[in-house]
RNA sequence: GCCCAGGUAGUGUAGUGGCCUAUCAUGACGGCCUGUCACGCCGUCGACACGGAUUCGAAUUCCGUCCUGGGCGCCA
């Protein structure tokens, strides 16, 4: 029976343990192995002399990342990691890794990313960057589970689309048999949709794509998106959710992640209610005051500003009160002074993690701002019918999950945070 | 799309016209070694992205191509 190689303690008698073999030092009439599999690592001490002659002949063949079986006696022993080591009786190599291997796993010697992604089943294996994968599955978890906790339901919605509608961002076109078509960039036609369909409360965690051709650590051109759509809910009411999932999230991981967490070298703080909500016109005075470049009313922000913002308030904060003009047509303005409107981004620090707003949800109003976009509402006629018979005022927003994964980690690529990026140039693996 | 930087053994690097049949580390292979834990020691192997130009001489300068990293723009 195989055992996973946390379960073998100093207490242990004996052990059979599958595992790759993560190094091999050879000392002469005795060697060692270590052994590694995803709960950790535990020696394998061979006294040549007193192990049976098959298995030093083994020890001979195997090279480092094979797949080997071990069975063997285990013993106590202060100088070996983890206090314990197994002496094998038994020692099979049941695949052999070919040599010299891409990247060093044991990381004697660095890799750099690029590298590191065309073999990244083999950089997988390092401690580390499992450790990354293991705690963005317990974000997405965690913040799937708050929301459901909340009354939200998890749907799922095309990603293949008709028409590159929504104006802005680059698409992907694809061929759909005979028509054109496109890689969806955002759930958002389909969700607010989803409102008219009376769910009131809707989540989906998926794929995005955006053929922007920028080559930056922070942009991908596939990315997960945690979009949120909520009826009878306004701007206010979702970035109250948002804080809490962010909140939410970041306990979970704090308090099921600690090992995980101890590979990375991190000390994860939580942050705390409420985050600041800063208005857009006080944030571009935030920004001026420090930087050499001034910002005008009606620039978005720049990732300058975004950083030297961040430094100014040290935590999560949302920007409120956007101007209608830089904003999405579906973006609700403040009826008494509609140049604002109800949007707003979640800013980490570092950057950009999330945006929303409280949207149109009056037939004729959304049909004026998509003109006033310059956009031509009958391309719209699939998600404008959903505004004609019945749609109740609602509020969202979408997080970028490689982004949270990223700022929480305090990761310096944002491609470490994906196990296949998607960037500018690469398409494989 | 614009701008900057870069491409040297499997991996990570040194090398700014001759001292380079190219440095160091790691690795692989062979040898010695019974408590290693980045094991140690000895030996061996393995690389200048591609094409052209300048030059007596090019990893090094120039041009082009391909590829990569990053910044900006853009990111409804």
């Amino acid at each position: 029976m195989r055992l996973p190689i946390r379960a073998v303690t100093p207490e242990s008698r004996s052990a059979e343990i599958i595992g790759w073999v993560h190094e091999v030092r050879d000392l002469g009439g005795l060697a060692f192995l270590l052994i590694r599999d995803r709960t950790g690592i535990i020696q394998v001490t061979i006294p040549k002399k007193k192990v049976p002659a098959e298995v030093v002949e083994t020890v001979r063949d195997v090279s480092r990342e094979s797949v080997v079986r071990v069975r063997g006696e285990v013993k106590a022993i202060d100088k070996a990691p983890g206090g314990r080591e197994i002496v094998p009786e038994e020692l099979e190599i049941i695949s052999i890794a070919d040599s010299p291997l891409p990247l060093d796993v044991a990381e004697k010697v660095p890799a750099e990313m690029d590298t590191r992604i065309d073999s990244r089943f083999l950089d997988v294996r390092k401690p580390r960057v499992r450790a990354i994968f293991c705690i963005r599955s317990a974000v997405t978890c965690a913040a799937t589970a708050f929301l459901h906790s909340r009354g939200y339901i998890n749907i799922a919605t095309p990603k293949i689309v008709a028409a590159a509608t929504e104006g802005g961002t680059d698409l992907f076109p694809i061929a759909y048999f005979e028509k054109e078509a496109f890689m969806n960039q955002s759930p958002q036609l389909y969700k607010q949709m989803m409102m008219a369909a009376g769910f009131e409360k809707v989540f989906e965690l998926g794929p995005i794509f955006r053929a922007e051709e920028h080559n930056t650590v922070r942009h991908l051109n596939e990315a997960t998106s945690l979009d949120v759509e909520a009826s009878f809910a306004d701007h206010n009411d979702v970035m109250d959710l948002l804080e809490d999932l962010i909140i939410h999230v970041y306990d979970y991981v704090a308090k099921t992640c600690g090992e995980h967490l101890e590979v990375l070298e991190i000390d994860l703080e939580v942050p705390e209610k409420p985050f600041p909500r800063i208005p857009y016109t006080e944030a571009i005075e935030i920004a001026n005051a420090i930087l050499e470049e001034k910002l005008a009313f009606g620039d978005d922000l720049s990732p300058a500003a975004e950083r030297a913002i961040g430094s100014e308030i040290g935590r999560h904060y949302f920007v409120v009160d956007w101007p209608t003009d830089i904003r999405p047509y579906y973006a609700m303005p403040y009826p008494d002074r509609p140049e604002f409107c109800k949007a707003f981004d979640l800013m980490h620090p570092r950057m950009e993690l999330s945006s929303g707003a409280q949207r149109v949800h009056d037939h004729d109003l959304l049909v004026e701002q998509i003109r006033a976009k310059g956009l031509a509402p009958e391309a719209f006629e699939f998600y404008l019918k959903a505004f004609r018979y019945g749609m109740p005022p609602h509020a969202g927003w979408g997080l970028g999950i490689e982004r949270l994964v990223m700022t929480m980690l305090d990761l310096g690529n944002i491609r470490e945070a994906v196990l296949f990026p998607r960037d500018r140039h690469r398409l494989t693996p």
